[in-house]
This record gives C-alpha cells, structure tokens and sequence, in this order.
DNA sequence: TCCATATTTCAATAATCCTTGAATAATTGA
DNA sequence: TCAATTATTCAAGGATTATTGAAATATGGA
C-alpha cells in the first residue's frame, strides 16, 4: 500500500457512516452484503449509502458483485491489513513503543498465526 | 481510544501535509519540533502549517509546549498506537485474516517487547 | 521601551464533501 | 412486455475543509 491509497483510505474511515458500514461488512466476512441490507441496517437512504459505498469501493476497502437483482459488497481483508501495516511500518520506523500496544492485539488476535513469528 | 477520538484521527491523517508532518514529529522523538522547522521541512507557509498542526492537536495526535519562542510540537505516541488498536480491534474481531499481516510487522518492530506477551 | 523573532489568528476565497429527492438503469417474474 | 424490486446516478444545496496574505500576539534581547 502506498501513500496514495492509504490517504485514501483515511479519508474514507474518517466518515461516521462508513465506518459502520466497514464493521459490518468485516462481520459478514465473505458472504458480504446487499446494499440494501446496508442501508437498512446503517439506518441510512439508498442513495446515500450508494454514495458512501462508492467512496469505500474508491479507496479500495471493499469490493462488489452482482448477485441477481442486488449487489453485494464485501470487505478487502488484504487492503485493510495494509491499512495497518502502513500506520505500523510509517509510524513504527525506530519505535517500537507505538507498535508494541499492537503487538500485543495482534497476539490476542491469532495466537496460532502468531507463532510463525517466532 | 473511542470511535469519535479514531474518526477525528483519521480525518487528520487523510490530508498529504498532516501525514508528513506526522511522519517527521515520529522520527523526532520526545525532542520534537518547533512549527518553524516544520513549515520549512514540509514546505508549506507558517500560517498553514499553523492550520493542520491545530488540526492534529485536536485529534490527539500530537501536542504543543512553549519553549522560549518557539512553540515544540511532539508525537502522542500512545493515541497513535491507540489508533492502531483501534483499527485491530474493530476489524480483527474474529478476522485474524487482517491481524496476520500486521503481527508480522508487530514482531519485527519491536522483538524484544514481543516476548513479554508470549 | 523598542525591535526582531516565532507563531497564531483572522477574513476571504476556493475546493471538497455530504445529504436529499427525483430520475435512471438492471434484473426478474407474471 | 409490463410491473416490481434493487440499486445507482444526477443536480442542487448546505456544510466542512484548505489556502492565502495581512494583522495580531508572545517572547527575549539591545
């Protein structure tokens, strides 16, 4: 991820609605959801949520698919990921204290991946 | 960190100048520096560096004291590794798929402090 | 006190972002 | 084909954010 994107994706978390809209769509996980069920459930118009889907879709964090009459958006696990590696790996450059809170999320999180790294 | 203190930092770090001015106060380390010697590093006017330097201050991300004349700015490392978490958290619940990546980089940051979580 | 330095504040303008509702497009079933 | 469903696009507006240069504030030294 590049500088670029990860404005982008800044820019995109920095908006109330969608930022429920991404908790959402990382629950659903592969499944995904219909933009319907979005609004609905976001509590927000359909050409509102359209518009804040685009935006997340711009900067990348998710990604659609027609299925019959919907379209259903899913959350981009690697994009986010990358999210996190560019605020560690930019921030985290010679210091090790803004990373270590992470490390240990990260080890909450998989602690069966977390072995690789030893 | 809650979801208003995450959204305000996000906002501040979506603009291309507050990002770099992020980067340099991380680097510079508790020593920080003066608003002069940021405008000149960054190249932009004092009075905008003014402008997003306030806006980082009101995100949390960074803070001021007055030395002499100038006014020092440094990094708030914990929000930024709170920020980190926060983005962990709320995307990582239940998705280690997204954490992985980012362990990794936690383990190579900071492999000393790594092992107090083991 | 007066001047120079360092920085912020202010006002005006430009640019971007958000919301709303109406119009449009794509798909499916009767 | 026609109607219903699902969603997007568009235009207008209001709100927020960014940039600029001039004026104001705070500090320290002659």
């Amino acid at each position: 991820m590049d500088q670029r994107q990860a404005l982008a994706a800044f820019s995109a978390l920095s908006q109330e609605t969608r930022l429920h809209i991404i908790r959402m769509l990382v629950v659903s996980g592969p499944d995904g959801m219909a933009a319907g069920a979005i609004a609905e459930k976001a509590e927000v118009s359909p050409s509102n949520v359209s518009f804040h889907l685009k935006e997340l879709e711009r900067a990348g964090l998710i990604a659609q698919q027609r299925e019959s009459r919907s379209i259903i958006y899913t959350a981009n696990y690697e994009r986010l990921g990358g999210l996190i590696r560019f605020l560690m790996e930019d921030c985290c450059g010679g210091n090790p204290e803004i990373c270590a809170p992470a490390a240990k999320v990260a080890a909450c999180c998989s602690p069966k991946i977390e072995g690789k790294f030893q």
